[in-house]
Order: structure tokens, then C-alpha cells, then sequence
DNA sequence: GAGCACTGC
């Protein structure tokens, strides 16, 4: 078996040689770099003693801390160590694309490869593996659409989970799914003398890598799985805790901005907050409040990021301040794990976050803040010390630290189950209530979504895969009741149509409202809007986008193009990130659809059909007004209110379905459009055959 | 008459 740096070395100056454009010495010495700081990672000097451990052990539990290098490191141990012999693959699962990709590219980087060769990554709408990528790096939503065709999983010899202990839906899926698949490879193995698809059969390796301070439900999960520990690299980072609990903990965070502004050694700061109202009013009171200052102690930037806004605000963050500025980035969770902002010495924890949660007897979701896990605010705080010492500062006292969940609760056990469960079904698991999750989600949500799977026609009465409808909802990337709004338009002939709609409904915030300028996105946007409802407003956003781009690209080169459509975008208060994400989803469904050998047909002006084929998909979520004007959910029966955001906030027509029912400040329905009542009856008898 | 943590197929 070759050492690592001997396999790397052979490799790197064979792929130098074939590429003419880099300079030997310049990439001997790039090389050399990479080799320097792979020797210097904390997992560096374990490499024997894990490959060792993943020969012995059919289940490992990696438990890592931040910069120990275990996501870049292993999957190459792995591969110097033979796992990849006779074309085997090592996987390697992450929680967020924007992961995959950037692990991806310094691993091929490191090897000295081209990306796609022998490490690729694959996610949604970007897959850059061939036949030789032997190291492959995906989104762990990605690795379960593939047990999906392939239940063996039988190209990989090894499965790493990386980032277990975020404990996503996707991951929780797949730690219970690769449990079985292991279970059915070994089994297969013992059956058919070890051949499997032409190849051989081998067990599978399975790798759950966490930082969680406690190995221990993973463990336990795989029946006392082995867990090793691989040594982080952090610098220190202080914590400090107020005396007293705050209470109001924006201005104790506008005070611990500028103590730190006025006391602290330079270092940019980094303040959680809940949301983008937050982030915007705190903005605009750091402005207010330097203005108090000495012209000479002013040089403090404030930056918001959080997700709804346009990339090129977000890229502000990641600029360096200006000479003599000390930047103060005011974030969402956003900068808790998925950007790392470069420059940050210090971090305000006010110690709260907006969480999701389902209730789902009533079918509604909810949006509340609420205080952070042990885990958060520990997450938090080494967002402090990835460039040197830091400080954190903690707007809470110690003892309500101490008070604090170890962690946040699983994704699984606060959403809708309905598209896991499907997934499920179509994988052949029929006893949802008895599958082995790490974490049950409640009785009453798997009965929920049993329920909305066969009111929907997915599921038969008995609770099996009703084909080929079922089959067919399952295939596509969409929330089942989209699916489904897909299937019943290639009956209404409105398809095309549906299309569009769906892939709208299907992305986060299409349209940008500043705090500032609310009034001023709704006179431009106002062109757009139907007053019919939401999903007609979103049906002319994307075909008047879409003319917009066709016509332009003619005459354009794509880059042209491209910054055409951000001007459009911006004029329009279109976030231009989301429209793209919705394109690519229309682009990849549409395939799907016509894959199914369905005829992509348009209602064209005859929208009456397409309302209606809206009424019998989402006839589940129907709020009819009541005298004193607010509406009336038929569903759960709950009071609810026109969401500010829709085209008929005003109108208030007297029946309508709605995609989305959520509680923040009130019980709000979201993304609406106007029916007749007495389509609900026609359209969907089994369910409002005693409507009058 | 008033508002939107994050990720993913």
C-alpha cells in the first residue's frame, strides 16, 4: 500500500505533465503547499489508526471537531487504502449544496486532478462526475433520490455522513435507510455468491461523522457502533456572559456593539439575529447611533446577510472593510453554518433564533422565536476563532446556559412528513409507524401525512403505493400536493401552466422587499398582479421574465444577458437568485413530466380551467370569508388571515385555496387565488361531499 | 391593514 504523499506525488506529476499551461515549478511549489498543510491537520497523524478502524468496524462514528480536516482528509485515506478498487466509489453526504461543491473542488485540487476525474460532486441541476470519479461528494437529499434507483446503493463501497449531528430530515432519511441497505448488501452477499449487477458484492462501509460533543445517539443507533475521536484545530475563543438577563436583548446588542467598537482591538463582529426585520431596524439604529459619535470613531460598517437577500448584497459581507473600518455584520442564522465570514474576531449571541414547527392536527406551521441550543450558541461562538483568538459575548447570564437543550430538536420531529413518507413508500417501506428512525417522529404527524398521501391519491385506503399515481409523485423533486397539481393539469390541459406555478411555489421569497421601500416594490410590481390571485401574479412574473430574456438573448452574449436580467430583476424588486432557482426547477420537472409521457399543453387564455384545476389540486387548503372579513380554514377550521404579501390582501374574495397556512404574529395563508365554493364540491366529492 | 430562520429533491 502506498503512503499518502507517494500516491499523491505520482499522481500530481503525471497531471502536471498533461497540462501544459501550469508551470512545473509553480505548481511543485503549489503542491507543496497543499502537502505542508495536509501534514499539519489534526487527522493527519491518525491516518493508519482510521483506516484500521474502518477495516475492523462495518460502522464507524467519527466524532470531529471544526478544522480537524476529517471532510477533506478521509475520503482520501480511503482511497490510498484501496476502497476504491474495481471502480468502487467512496460517498460522501453533506446537509448544504454550497458544502459539496467547495469540499469537492480543494479535495480534486489537493489530489491534483481535474474536478469530475477522479473527485467529482454531485447536487441538484450540477452533477461533475464521469465513470472515474471514485471519490464523489454530493447533498445527502442527492444521495437518497439515488437509493431511490439504485436501493444497494451498489457502486459505493463506502458511505460517509458527514455533518450527522445537524440531523437535517435528509439525514435522518438516509442514517435509517443506510442501516438497511447495509443489512440487504450483506444479505445479498450470503444469497447470490457475491455477485451483485456484474459485480461483485461487497458489504458496505458506513461512516457517520458528527461534532457533536456526544457520540452516543449515534452509537447506540447502529448498535453500539465504535466511535473514534479526531482531534479540531480552533484558536481560543473567550466567553462572556451579562450579569443579568436582558430585557431587550436589541439594544443590549446595540450596546455590546459599540463597547466593543469603542474598547475592543480591531476584528471585525458578528451578531445573530432572528430575522430580516431585526437585521434592518438594528442597521439603520447602528447608523442612527454613530451618528452621536466623534467624526473620528464613526469608521463602524454595518452589513446585513440573511437569505432573502439578493446575492449581490450578500457578497458585501465578504468584502474586507474599507482601511481604518471595522465591519459589524448583522446575520440570520445564515453565517451560523452556511457562509463563513473572513475577518471576524468577535460574536454577539443574543442567545435567540426563529424556528420552525408543525402542528399537525392543524395542519399549520409556525415561526417563533425561541432561545438557542448548547449546541447553537457553541456553534456560534467558534465563529469567533477561526482566524485567531476571539471573543463572544453572550447576552444571557451563565446560568441560563446552563438552562440552555444540549441540541436543537431533529428537523424530522417539527415538519410535514408527507414527502418522507412517500419516499418511503416508494422505497418499499410499508410500516412507517415501525421504521427505525434515530428519532421517532410523533404517531399523530405520521398519521397526518398518511392521510394527505391518500386523500391525495398516492396512497390506497390500506395505505400501499397506489400506482401509478403514487409511482409517479414519488419520481418528481416536488412537495407531493405539487406533484399531484402536475398530474390532475396534464388532465385539465393547463400543464404548461402548471409547470410554471409549481416551480414559483417551489422556491423562497421570488419578490424582495426592503423594509424601506415595501410601498415602492408593490407600484413597480403592480403590473404583474392578477386579480384572480397569487398563482396567476406568479404565472406573469415568469413569462414576462422569460420574454424579457428570449428577446435579449438574441442579441447578447450570455454574460450581457445575464446582468440584463439583474437590472430587470432589481427594477422589478425580483430577487433574480430565486427566478433562476425556479427556472431550473421548471427545466428539470418538465423533463420529468414529459419522461412520464405526458404532453406539455397550455390552457392558453382560457384560465378558467387552470383556476379550476388549482381548486381540485389544493382543495385541502380552502378558506372561505366570514361576515367580519376574516377567513375561515375548511380543513382544521381555524380563524386565519390574508398574508400582507398577496395580491389579494385587499380584495378579499369570498372562497379560496391557499398553498401555505403559518403562525407568526397571526395565523396567515399564504399564495392564494379566488374559486367558486362550489368547485370544491364538484371537483373534489370524496372529501366535501357534504358541503352545501 | 401589515410581514418573510436555514437547508434540500
Amino acid at each position: 500500500m502506498p503512503s499518502m504523499t507517494q500516491g499523491e506525488l505520482k499522481s500530481s506529476v503525471l497531471n502536471s505533465n498533461q497540462n501544459p499551461n501550469s508551470p512545473v515549478a509553480s505548481s511543485l511549489s503549489k503542491r507543496q503547499k497543499i502537502a505542508e498543510h495536509k501534514k499539519t491537520l489534526p487527522i493527519a497523524s491518525v491516518e493508519k489508526r482510521l483506516i484500521e478502524e474502518v477495516q475492523k468496524n462495518d460502522i464507524l462514528i467519527i466524532v470531529g471537531e471544526t478544522g480537524s480536516g476529517k471532510t477533506t482528509q478521509l475520503p482520501q485515506f480511503l482511497f490510498n487504502a484501496g476502497f476504491c478498487r474495481e471502480g468502487k466509489m467512496v460517498g460522501i453526504s453533506q446537509p448544504r449544496r454550497i458544502a459539496a461543491v467547495t469540499v469537492a473542488k480543494r479535495v480534486a485540487e489537493e489530489c491534483d486532478v481535474q474536478l469530475g476525474q477522479r473527485v467529482g460532486y454531485s447536487i441538484r441541476f450540477d452533477d461533475t462526475t464521469s465513470s472515474s470519479t471514485r471519490l464523489k461528494y454530493m447533498t445527502d437529499g442527492f444521495l437518497l433520490r439515488e437509493a431511490l434507483v439504485d436501493p444497494l446503493l451498489s457502486r459505493y463501497s463506502v458511505i460517509i455522513v458527514d455533518e450527522a449531528h445537524e440531523r437535517t430530515v435528509h439525514t435522518d432519511v438516509l442514517l435509517a435507510l443506510l442501516k438497511k441497505v447495509q443489512r440487504d448488501r450483506s444479505k445479498a452477499v450470503d444469497e447470490i455468491g457475491g455477485v451483485l449487477k456484474g459485480r461483485k458484492a461487497s458489504p458496505l462501509k458506513l461512516i457517520i461523522m458528527s461534532a457533536s460533543l456526544d457520540a452516543r445517539v449515534f452509537s447506540e443507533y447502529y448498535g453500539g457502533a465504535r466511535a473514534v475521536h479526531v482531534q479540531g484545530r480552533q484558536f481560543p475563543v473567550d466567553i462572556f456572559y451579562t450579569v443579568h438577563p436582558e430585557s431587550d436583548y436589541v439594544d443590549a446588542a446595540l450596546v455590546t456593539i459599540f463597547q466593543i467598537h469603542l474598547g475592543e482591538k480591531e476584528g471585525d463582529i458578528l451578531v445573530f439575529l432572528t430575522g430580516q426585520d431585526e437585521i434592518e431596524s438594528v442597521e439603520r439604529l447602528v447608523q442612527e447611533r454613530l451618528q452621536h459619535l466623534p467624526e473620528d470613531k464613526r469608521k463602524l460598517l454595518p452589513l446585513a446577510i440573511f437569505s432573502a437577500l439578493p446575492s449581490e448584497k450578500q457578497m458585501r459581507v465578504f468584502a474586507p472593510a474599507p482601511i481604518g473600518f471595522r465591519k459589524v455584520v448583522l446575520a440570520t442564522n445564515i453565517a451560523e453554518t452556511s457562509i463563513t465570514i473572513p475577518g471576524i474576531r468577535y460574536v454577539v449571541d443574543p442567545g435567540f433564533v426563529k424556528a420552525r414547527s408543525y402542528n399537525p392536527s392543524k395542519g399549520m406551521e409556525s415561526l417563533d422565536v425561541v432561545p438557542t441550543s448548547k449546541a447553537q450558541a457553541l456553534q456560534r461562538s467558534g465563529r469567533a476563532g477561526r482566524e485567531g483568538p476571539g471573543k463572544c459575548f453572550r447576552l444571557y447570564p451563565e446560568r441560563e446556559f446552563e438552562k440552555l437543550d444540549d441540541s436543537t430538536k431533529p428537523e424530522i420531529k417539527r415538519c410535514n412528513l408527507s414527502n418522507v413518507i412517500l419516499q418511503l413508500k416508494a422505497l418499499g417501506i410499508d410500516d412507517i409507524v415501525g421504521f427505525d428512525f434515530i428519532d421517532k417522529p410523533s404517531r399523530s404527524s405520521i398519521v397526518k401525512a398518511l392521510e394527505e398521501l391518500r386523500l391525495l391519491g398516492a396512497l390506497t385506503d390500506d395505505c400501499k403505493l397506489e400506482k401509478p399515481t403514487g409511482d409517479q409523485m414519488a419520481r418528481l423533486p416536488l412537495d407531493p400536493v405539487y406533484s399531484k397539481a402536475l398530474i390532475l393539469a396534464n388532465q385539465f390541459n393547463c400543464l404548461e401552466e402548471m409547470l410554471i406555478t409549481v416551480a414559483m411555489l417551489s422556491v423562497e421569497s421570488i419578490f424582495y422587499d426592503p423594509r424601506e421601500k415595501r410601498e415602492e416594490a408593490r407600484i413597480s410590481r403592480n403590473h404583474f398582479a392578477s386579480i384572480e390571485g397569487d398563482h396567476l401574479t406568479y404565472l406573469s412574473v415568469y413569462r414576462e421574465s422569460n420574454e424579457f430574456l428570449e428577446k435579449r438573448k438574441a442579441e447578447n452574449s450570455e454574460a450581457k444577458v445575464d446582468k440584463i436580467m439583474g437590472k430587470w430583476c432589481k427594477d422589478n424588486f425580483v430577487n433574480s437568485r430565486s427566478l433562476k432557482h425556479a427556472r431550473d426547477i421548471y427545466r428539470q420537472i418538465r423533463g420529468n413530466v414529459e419522461q412520464m409521457g405526458f404532453n406539455v399543453s397550455s390552457c392558453g387564455d382560457d384560465l378558467l380551467e387552470y383556476r379550476r384545476c388549482l381548486a381540485a389540486s389544493f382543495f385541502l387548503k380552502a378558506a372561505q370569508r366570514q361576515m367580519d372579513g376574516t377567513y375561515r380554514a375548511l380543513e382544521s377550521g381555524e380563524i386565519v388571515h390574508i398574508h400582507p404579501t398577496s395580491v389579494l390582501f385587499r380584495s378579499k374574495p369570498e372562497s379560496v385555496i391557499f398553498n401555505e397556512l403559518m403562525q407568526t404574529s397571526k395565523k396567515y395563508i399564504k399564495n392564494l387565488t379566488r374559486i367558486d365554493p362550489l368547485w370544491l364540491a364538484e371537483l373534489a366529492p370524496h372529501h366535501y361531499k357534504t358541503e352545501e
